[in-house]
DNA sequence: GCCTCTCGATCGATCGATCGATAGCATAGG
DNA sequence: CCTATGCTATCGATCGATCGATCGAGAGGC
């Protein structure tokens, strides 16, 4: 059973994601989730404290993933992998609520937003923490970690808007494809082969 | 002298960017650009086919550069270095199109967006052509070409959300990081320094 | 006397949000 | 067992504000 409340967290994960923040009105948000307007008061506070909570929900599982991550591995190159397997994998899983995370901050009033960007920067604290590692430790050679690490994390983030559950390539293939993308970009000594995938760390399961 | 027109337009440019498509209001749009409401008419449709006009100018002149790229270059590799030069270049000058372009194709009704996506489209059939021959031809080895086209897009076009003027990175040199992180990417047989920037095409001016 | 440009006033529609009321269900008091 | 009380869930009606857009009018140059 599926109670009023999860209909309205997904009505407005699935408006949002589609439409924009400020694109979806109260009363399609109700339609939606089959409410009155009105009702929809009961299960939120304003409109936009709906939007915060979904973010802060993605991204809470998200930093909790990379913690886990951190915790689970050791030297930079198999800790990079499984980042990559988690953004990728989330991503691909949960388009929408990733989608709602990275598209529509600015809607947020600057105290809301801060709070969002400073969970956001906590996740992608992982990433500078392995990238800086690997790159002090000589497994990575890049020019500039800063910029590695941001085109590291937007190409992987773009997994949301495009991947299709149905297209020619499944999750698990896909993520191990950006894994193999990500060692090459980040020039890991382990790859010296050009086209095979990375099995790295096969044997750790989907974090997400 | 700048013409109400042109104020018009770049202040939709720098609100839409901002606040979205749907998070500004003709009145804002009219006080920064000087003018009242009713006086924006003047210069413009409905507020949709400002957007659209405002989408279609910047992807015209991607749409050009990219043609220009591929007539002034042979080999898939230098094609490549060039394409990511101008995507990266045309992304950190001009953040404000790019973003609406990359942001707001949402906030538009199917046919307007059906003209925009098959600009954009247009555009990235020059990344398509540009990959797929260049594994034909053995420069590159990657497993996907469409995933790695996405990837190197999606890598790519994020600069417009971060980068700086005034940061560390002048923009010609973080094309060229750009520029040899996607041969790497790719597995570009000409990539076997690991940290150096590549020149493979070093004499070509910005194409944008 | 047209043509370009600008504006105040205002249109109907929709916005986010709140109100008081009602129905249903539980639990406690007699 | 009955009913009084209180809590949860729901809604129609409506609030003031703002939305995108239009109107007729005026100002100024050609």
């Amino acid at each position: 059973m599926t109670t009023s409340g999860e209909r309205v967290r997904r009505a407005a994960l699935e408006l949002f994601a589609e439409r924009g923040f400020h694109g979806t009105g109260i009363r399609q948000l109700a339609e939606r989730a089959g409410l009155s307007s009105a009702s929809l008061y009961h299960y939120m506070g304003t409109k936009e404290d709906l939007l915060v909570e979904l973010m802060r929900t993605s991204l809470d599982r998200l930093v909790a993933a990379a913690d886990a991550v951190l915790l689970a591995h050791d030297d930079p190159t198999s800790r990079l992998v499984a980042l990559v397997r988690l953004h990728v994998t989330s991503h691909a899983e949960r388009p929408l609520e990733t989608r709602v995370v990275d598209d529509e901050v600015h809607a947020l009033s600057p105290q809301r937003r801060a709070e969002v960007v400073a969970l956001r920067d906590r996740y992608e604290a992982a990433w500078r923490e392995v990238i800086d590692d690997g790159l002090a430790q000589g497994a990575f050679a890049v020019e500039s970690a800063a910029v590695a690490r941001r085109a590291l994390l937007e190409m992987c983030s773009g997994v949301a808007r495009w991947f299709d559950p149905a297209g020619p390539t499944a999750l698990p293939a896909l993520a191990e494809q950006y894994a193999g993308l990500a060692l090459r970009l980040l020039g890991a000594e382990t790859a010296t082969d050009a086209s095979g995938p990375r099995r790295v760390d096969a044997d750790t399961p989907s974090p997400v």
